[in-house]
DNA sequence: ATCTTTTTGCAACAAAGTTGCATGCTAGTT
DNA sequence: AACTAGCATGCAACTTTGTTGCAAAAAGAT
């Protein structure tokens, strides 16, 4: 595991830094989507609120997280597929919201159908979020 | 117009105010989404900022209005089709962010696939967001 | 070990959203 | 048309969420 974070960080030319690693650590655990909010929590005192801002952002930017929309309010993060080179997502798989438990789930195995689009319209990303009850809530 | 928006109100049983008609007319003018931030500009200095929050959240409640979900970390509602009931949205058309202009727009003759799902999962939304270039930016 | 560059934490700030309560308005009744 | 109960609004104060600049600290290269 500690050899894995430290060859995702190398492999997009990012010093290997505690918060990194630690918030890099937490993705790979949680094989479903993260919050911000839920990230601030589980890295405790340790970080900075900014760190953890910043550290998202470079994730993001790096390719190594991608975002997931969701219709309330809240922005989702989840670790990207090897395929995901920077800027550019290919992360077309489902995720699942479950309504009850309020974890975010990848389908990994659930691709996202593409859909016909009216013309004029240039489709680069599509996404999509099912909401549901899970396996453990039902 | 204004015959429109009373009766809009009155079949959801909501008495009939000021911010509520204003609001509810921007709706009906834009025909694409708007963010609260939109709204408040547009109102102006009519409404205090907590009236449309708390109108937006009633009309998400009565059906008359959905969320839709984008990957920054904005929210934007948008006007339902007539047979969104109460607290069920039948909301189920493609919703299309522009990237470079960052409109969204709601592609209603596009309706959201379904998938399969793997066992176990009770699915009771799906929605689907495509980002790209809309007409205009291309 | 030393130097350069990047990252972090702090502080201060800006924006976004929430809550309680007194006042004003709506709609229904007389 | 006037009255009233109940809902909606505005205000103030507050919490939460996100941003920016800068000095100190850590990482990586030599």
């Amino acid at each position: 595991m500690e050899a894995q974070i430290d060859e995702i960080l190398r492999k997009n030319q990012l010093s290997v830094t505690g918060s990194r690693k630690r918030i890099l650590e937490l993705f790979l655990m949680s094989n479903g989507a993260l919050a911000h909010g839920d990230i601030e929590k589980k890295t405790g005192e340790k970080f900075d609120r900014v760190t953890v801002y910043r550290t998202l952002q470079t994730f993001l930017e790096k390719g190594i997280i991608h975002s997931i929309p969701t219709s309330d309010n809240s922005v989702l993060y989840a670790l990207c597929k090897d395929d995901c080179s920077e800027g550019h997502h290919h992360d077309n798989h489902v995720h699942f919201i479950c309504s009850d438990c309020g974890k975010t789930i990848c389908l990994a195995d659930v691709t996202v159908p593409q859909v016909k689009l009216p013309v004029g319209f240039l489709p680069q990303e599509y996404q999509m979020v099912v909401t549901g009850l899970c396996k453990d809530c039902r």
